[in-house]
DNA sequence: CATGAATGAGACTTCATTCAT
DNA sequence: TATGAATGAAGTCTCATTCAT
């Protein structure tokens, strides 16, 4: 169920550049870093990169793909069962939030160096990065539908607010590079949804229980 | 009261290169475009670029620093009037968001190239950053004490949640570079408060009201 | 008789440029200074350096045939008195030294910059320095004519080794940046002579006498 | 013997670009050149240069630190040679004039941009040029101690003499740019020695002897 | 005389990509 | 597959010089 980036049999050049190719892009930024850091990074000749990978680009944009196709993949899934909003929205918080966990580097990548690229890389992946606000927003669409959302906030719009509340938690957790432990994460997850789902504010009765 | 990049005189060639920069790092992004592009959108000699900035990255803080000194004003302005907490946030999520609809460049470059860039010019910026973070962490403290907000959810965290989700709304408009009516704006305005405030699942007693 | 270079009246702007450009090429070497450096040395404004110049070039060429010229005057000046050949040479090393010992700034300029930079500036005044080493070779030559100097080493050649043992010893000092005193100063001047005219070995009746 | 800077194997780019820049230096000088200017001459890529060195700086510093190493190592050899120090120094003088006489663009470049450029190139290789003296000096010395040379002139006055006249000698040919036969080359070397040593005045015993 | 903003050619350096082995 | 030398386009920054006031 962790979502991990796979560990290649040692004979993968192909993997172990990726794998480089994220600790350099997260180490330094994709802008700064050279194509030749990769390939010291991975101990392979610098060639080797040209002949897996037709660009730099591509490297990212291979980084990129096969991740969030995994989160597509995740919140679809969630889409389709039969679980309260809560728990479906906690299972994509989830997913998100223990990538982070897992892999840093690899979610720092695709965070700072494409989801929030908007005249880069993230216009290339336009389509993708939809897929995953739209898998969102029908989850909270069928709340709607089904009586436990309120239906005058629009379900593209909370999706957004969904999504950028969990961007920005790991966004800060990026910029000011601290460590967290396992609870740290397990909180943020309950506070994301919570905050998104229950409000800030109090109410009469609060519906606020075990978030431990 | 409604934000404003100032419009200068038609001699302040400094000012005129400023604005220059901000079409062009908006239109080509910060690292696509050369300084001559900024010349030539400028009106003006290349060399008049180094005039009176030391190097490219020094226009692109001089138009982050200047513009988000204004934001963090507002936050710590908003801080010590004595107001309902909903209307200090909706005084912010104004702020920002008229900021978009009246200069969607010069937003569009703050978020894209600054505030969203951990490997450059974002941690160059962290503690200006960190200011707004706090400011608003301050204001939802203080509900906290009032009674008017939970406080199961740190302030803090609270504080990205309602950043988050306004940054991802811009960042929505200018991946999409949809064209927005006055009424979205102030509708996107009511909605981020709400969400935050309010939460997403329905109330025995919707608090919906006095917002505008 | 102390060669200095003359201290101007407050307001001949000219002047203050000039000695304003010795001291900032001295520091800086000709190359790596800007015109600009030089104006806000001088306490000018930026334009006015090319009111009295053409160009920054010129403003070398200027400081060094001032100064150039009244070498060469000393050297003719003294070749056409009735002295004994030692008392003449010593007269030439003396301005040159003392030149040195009054203004510093102003040797390096012309040496490091103008008469060992055969690639640039030392080949636009090499009928000025050529002037220079036949004053000298004249008078080695008037000396070999009288008998005092051995002809076998031509006059010329003489005249090189002379003139170039000097300017290894100015060279010395300003790569060293030495503070020296005036004991130093007058040592240097009959060691000079000493060397080039006595030689290093030893004599049958040694003729070295009071150098103290 | 004769010293001759290395010509390389065909293949070897960075030799072909060494000299190259040899040629180039010397012609055009260091600051006037471009270092599209050397690839050209070395017809090589542009970017090649760059493959092999740092920087147009790093060029000119190996250059003078590969030859000035011979010359520093020669002067130390001949010192602990059991020769009369008219030999020692004779071959020291015939090493440099050997040197010009061979490769002139080479001792023009180290001479013009490197051991007379106080301000720049000359300052970074201090040391290197200082052993240089130094070597000469000891070797002053011993002849003091030994009692064939006077004591009266200090041995790091005498060697800033005896290395200033080669360096006025070949800085005279370098500035002009005179060809020479191999007898004025010959002629120079016993010159030197013979100014520096026996001095330019008459002797009642001339010893000028076996110095050929 | 004096000012300093304005100009723009030019140089170094970087680095993605190709290619011969 | 694997290597790393070779290529060259592109971009930033510098700074001498000009010019309008």
């Amino acid at each position: 169920m962790t979502p991990r980036r796979g560990s290649a049999p040692a004979a993968d050049k192909r993997r172990i550049i990726l794998d480089a190719a994220i600790r350099v892009f997260a180490r330094e930024g994709f802008h700064r870093c050279r194509v030749s850091d990769i390939a010291r990074e991975a101990n392979v000749a610098y060639g080797l990169v040209y002949h897996y990978f037709r660009s730099k680009d591509e490297i990212l944009d291979t980084i990129f793909s096969e991740r969030w196709a995994l989160l597509v993949e995740t919140i679809e899934t969630v889409d389709k069962e039969d679980l309260p909003v809560r728990e479906k929205l906690h299972t994509i918080a989830s997913f998100i939030i223990d990538s982070y966990q897992h892999d840093p580097d690899l979610m720092k990548v695709i965070i700072v160096e494409v989801t929030r690229a908007a005249n880069t890389f993230g216009s290339h992946h336009l389509d993708e990065i939809r897929r995953a606000y739209e898998g969102i927003g029908a989850i909270v669409a069928q709340a709607q539908e089904e009586g436990t959302f309120r239906d005058d906030i629009s379900a593209p719009f909370a999706s957004l607010c969904f999504y950028g509340a969990i961007e920005q938690l790991l966004s800060a957790w990026i910029f000011e590079a601290l460590a967290k432990s396992p609870d740290d994460f397990e909180q943020a997850k309950e506070m994301v949804v919570e905050t998104v789902c229950g409000g800030l504010e109090l109410r009469g009765v609060s519906s606020v229980a075990n978030t431990g």
